[in-house]
DNA sequence: GAGCTTCTTGTAAGCGCTTACATTCCTGTG
DNA sequence: CACAGGAATGTAAGCGCTTACAAGAAGCTC
C-alpha cells in the first residue's frame, strides 16, 4: 500500500464511475442497492477513506470548529472543552484548538488562523476583546459563539451565567452570616470579564448593604499565588473575617495559607471560592463556592455553533449557577 | 466582500501570473523585490489569506498535528495537552484533538479520522492498542509518537517514564517504612499500559521484599471512585496498613474516605497517590506520591512529532519521575 | 557578438473530490 | 409495441492552489 486509494481507484475496483462512488457515500439513496453493496465492499478492501482537503476545497466546508480557549491548564475549561468536543464529535466534527494564555493580541491571531485554516465556526470564551475580531468574524461569515459569559444582545450568541448575579448572591449571603470586612483576591481582570463581573458584584452586594468596598488583590492563577494574595490582603486588613477568592484555585491556596498562619477556617477567617472544581469539596475545609455548569455550557455551545454552521438560527443560554455551601463560610464569631 | 479573494485575483491585481503569487507567498526570494512588493500590496488590499484546504490538496501537508487523548477531564492530560500545543503553536501547527473515552475502538475510529483530516502526523497516549492501529499509521506514512509511557523499540517512538519502576520505587519505599499489608487501588487496566504497568510495579516491588502479594480493586476515576474502593478493599482485608493508588484522585478520595470512617491518616493508614498533580499537596494530609513530568513530555513529544513531519529523525525519550514524599506515607504504627 | 549560463516569470497540469448535465436503461401507458 | 417519463449511472468541469517545465531576459565569457 503505498500511497492512500483515491476515489478514482474505488470506482476502477467496483467498476462504476467516480461520481457514483461519491454518491454512494454522501447520497446513498441516489444509487441502486446492488450497485451500493458493490462500492462499498471495494471501499471496504481498498481501505479507502475520503481526502478531506479535496471534499472541503469544493464543498467550501470543513466539519471543523475552532475554539480559542486562555489555557487547558485552568480544569474549568478543560472540562468544559471535553463536552464540547464530544457533542462535535458525536456530529463527526473535529476540534481545532488554540490557546490565547489570556491574551487578547494572541487570541485574535488564533482567530484568524482558525479561519484561515478553514473552520466552519468558532468558539470564543467571554466577550472582552477588541471589536475588531468580531467584524472580522462577520466579514468572514463565520458563525461565533461565547461560552462562559452571558450577555444579552451582545455582538454574538453566548452561552453562560451571569457571573457578578452569583458572586453578588454568594456575598449577600455572607453578609447574612454577619461579614462586614471582606477582603477579594481577583484573577487578572484585564481582557477577563467574567474575573472583572465577579469583583463587581462582589462589590454590589456590600454596597447593597451599605459596607464598606473590599480589599482587592489581584493575583495570577495558581495555589501559591492565592496563598501570597492572602499575605498582601491581610497585611492591608488584617482584621478580614471574609475573603471572597475569584475562582477555587486561588481559594484553596489562601485557606492552606490561613491555616500555616495559624488561622482557623472558617473560625478565624471565612474563605469563599469559585466554580466548584473537584477539589473545593476536598480542601479542608470544603469551599462555599459557585457551582458552575462547565459541562452544560461547553455542550449548549456546541449545540448552537453547531445549529449556526448549520445553517440554523441559535438564541443565547443562561444558565444558572448555583451557591454550593461548605463549610469554608460561616458565621462571623461571637454573631 | 461577497467571497473571499482567490490567489487568481491577487494575481489579476497585481498583473502577474498566479504562480509569481504563489511564490512570493511561499519562496519568496524566487522573486525580484519590485514585483514582490506589488504582489503584496495587493494581497493587502485585498485581504487575501490563502485557502488551506486548496494548499493542503496539492503539497499534502497541512500543518496540523492530530491528538487522541482519553480524556481532558483528567488534569495529566490537560496539563500536557496544553504543552504540547504550545510547541506546536509556536511552529504555526494546528492542534486537531480527539478523545477516545478510553476506548480502544473510539481510539482506532479516531486515528483513521485524523488520518484522513490530513493530519501530518499523531499523537498517542500509551502504548496499549490494536497492531493494525500501528500498521495503519505506517502504511499511510503518517508519523506517530506515543507519549505517557516509555518502550524501547516499541512501535513508535515515546516520550514517557517508566510507570512500573516508579511504582516499585515508591512500593519500596513504603516497605522500608514497615508496611507488609498492601491495597492497591488501580484505574481501570483494559486498555491502559500506565494503570497495569502501575500495578504490575507495586506487585513486583512486594514480590521482591517476599511480602504478599496487594488484594487490587479496580475503579473507575474519581474522587467518589476512590472512596468506595477503599471501602471494597477494607471489607476484604481490614487490616491493611497502606493503599497504593494508581493516581491521585483516587487517592485523595480514598484518604477523604478513610478520615470519614474515623481512620487517622497516615497514623492509622497510609495511603500513595500517583501523577502529583496539584491537588496532590492540597489533600490534608498531602499525598506521597509520584512527580510525573506531564509538561515535560507534552513538549517533547512535541518536538518529536514536529521533527519526524519535517523529515527528521527522533528517538524515544525516557524522563524520570521522581517519589514525591509528604505526609499521606509514614512508618507502620509501633516499628 | 555568438553561445552560454543564470535568473525571473509564465503556462498549464494536476491534487481528489462534488455535482450539473448528459446519457442510458427501465418502466408503464395508450 | 412505440414512446414519454423517470431512475440509475456516467462524463467532465471545476474548487484554489503548487510546481515542473517552458520561455524570455539579462549578464557573462572568449
Amino acid at each position: 500500500m503505498s500511497k492512500a486509494p483515491t476515489l478514482e481507484d474505488v470506482a476502477a475496483a467496483a467498476g462504476v464511475s467516480t461520481a457514483t462512488v461519491s454518491r454512494c457515500l454522501n447520497t446513498p439513496d441516489k444509487v441502486v442497492a446492488q450497485t451500493r453493496r458493490r462500492v462499498l465492499a471495494a471501499v471496504e478492501a481498498l481501505g479507502y477513506a475520503p481526502n478531506f482537503s479535496a471534499r472541503a476545497l469544493v464543498a467550501k466546508r470543513t466539519q471543523t470548529i475552532g475554539a480559542v480557549i486562555p489555557t487547558m491548564e485552568n480544569a474549568v475549561f478543560a472540562e468544559g472543552i471535553q463536552a464540547f468536543q464530544d457533542v462535535l464529535q458525536a456530529q463527526r466534527f473535529m476540534l481545532l484548538i488554540a490557546s490565547s494564555g489570556y491574551d487578547p493580541k494572541a487570541e485574535a491571531d488564533a482567530v484568524r488562523t482558525l479561519v484561515a485554516r478553514g473552520a466552519d465556526g468558532v468558539l470564543l470564551i467571554g466577550f472582552d476583546r477588541d471589536d475588531n475580531v468580531y467584524e472580522f468574524l462577520a466579514s468572514q461569515r463565520i458563525p461565533a459563539v461565547v461560552a462562559w459569559a452571558y450577555k444579552d444582545g451582545g455582538p454574538l450568541p453566548s452561552v453562560g451565567f451571569d457571573n457578578a448575579a452569583a458572586m453578588e448572591r454568594l456575598v449577600s449571603h455572607a453578609i447574612g452570616l454577619g461579614h462586614a470586612r471582606v477582603g477579594l483576591i481577583s484573577g487578572i481582570q484585564a481582557g477577563n470579564d467574567r474575573a472583572r463581573a465577579r469583583v463587581t458584584g462582589a462589590q454590589a452586594a456590600l454596597g447593597a448593604a451599605g459596607i464598606e468596598a473590599a480589599t482587592v488583590v489581584e493575583t495570577s492563577y495558581g495555589f501559591a499565588q492565592g496563598g501570597s494574595a492572602l499575605d498582601r490582603l491581610l497585611d492591608r486588613d488584617p482584621d478580614l473575617t471574609l475573603v471572597v477568592c475569584g475562582n477555587d484555585v486561588l481559594a484553596a491556596g489562601a485557606v492552606r495559607r490561613a491555616r500555616a498562619l495559624g488561622l482557623s477556617v472558617p473560625a478565624d477567617l471565612s474563605i469563599t471560592g469559585f466554580d466548584d472544581i473537584g477539589l473545593a469539596e476536598l480542601v479542608d475545609p470544603p469551599l462555599t463556592t459557585v457551582r458552575v455548569p462547565h459541562r452544560a455550557m461547553g455542550q449548549a455551545a456546541a449545540e448552537r455553533l453547531l445549529a449556526l454552521v448549520t445553517g440554523q438560527s441559535a438564541h443565547s443560554l443562561r444558565l444558572d449557577a448555583q451557591l454550593c455551601l461548605r463549610e469554608s463560610l460561616a458565621k462571623v464569631r461571637g454573631k
